[in-house]
DNA sequence: ATCTATTGACTACAGATGTAATCCCTGACA
DNA sequence: TGTCAGGGATTACATCTGTAGTCAATAGAT
């Protein structure tokens, strides 16, 4: 399921993945700073997010309220593995270390990495 | 430089990537099986692909041979680091933690990232 | 009872994308 | 020395995306 999201879209499920359910209007007042949508613009977004079953609607008055059917842990998930298999060989390590290239990543990153590893090592035995 | 790259596109560029440079007929042919495209569709790609300057091509005779501009290491670390900031905030400890997840990483996985870690402490300092 | 602001449904339309087809040139072959 | 196969250039066209606009119903405001 969940067809393919785009770039747009993604803007709209990250409000709703910040607070659910929300009506369209209300999320057009949220992204009105960032992007300067108008709230024509953001219903059809939402409606094709509907169509795609990425997000669900409950009638509620003579409106909808909107909530995410994808949560964005299940779509980081997806995503992640998606570049990881194209890009990395769906390897981990290679695509680490590009993120440290690319970022430096501080010694706090690296700590927090250094803790996690150690717990899967842990957990895998 | 180098606009945005579908995923048609992004066959291609897997292509040359492999080996360059190469006629059009060349890369259609090691595409031949995993997409069925005709000549003429790979023949446009690459064509947008040297309009949006992520290929380049020579003149052999009367057909060119197309290179890569963009390098595979420097496509996937953009794409890394967009993915990482759109979805993790921007740190790589999260987006481990979901590879993890999703994959399992193997224990020479793991080995590997401590190492690279290894070394990234080391070298921040 | 009437007017109006809001809401969902439907329509619009340009640019990007996927997937070719057509046109025209030229070097090789008959 | 006319024909044709293979190459690039140009054109095509349906779908998807970004970004709205129009229409019709209706819940409140007067």
């Amino acid at each position: 399921m969940a067809k393919q999201i785009t770039k747009a879209e993604f803007q709209i499920m990250d409000v709703l993945w910040a607070e659910s359910p929300l009506a369209a209007a209300t999320v057009a007042d949220r992204l009105a700073g960032e992007t300067g949508w108008s709230l024509k613009t953001v219903k059809t977004l939402l409606s094709r997010l509907v169509e795609k079953g990425a997000v669900a609607h409950e009638p509620d008055g003579r409106r909808y309220l909107y909530r995410p059917k994808v949560t964005r842990k299940a779509y980081a998930r997806r995503a992640a593995q998606h570049l990881a298999d194209q890009l990395f060989g769906g390897r981990a390590a290679p695509l680490v270390a590009h993120l440290a290239e690319s970022k430096g990543l501080t010694s706090d990153d690296l700590e927090e990495l250094e803790n996690l590893i150690g717990e899967l090592k842990r957990d895998g035995h």
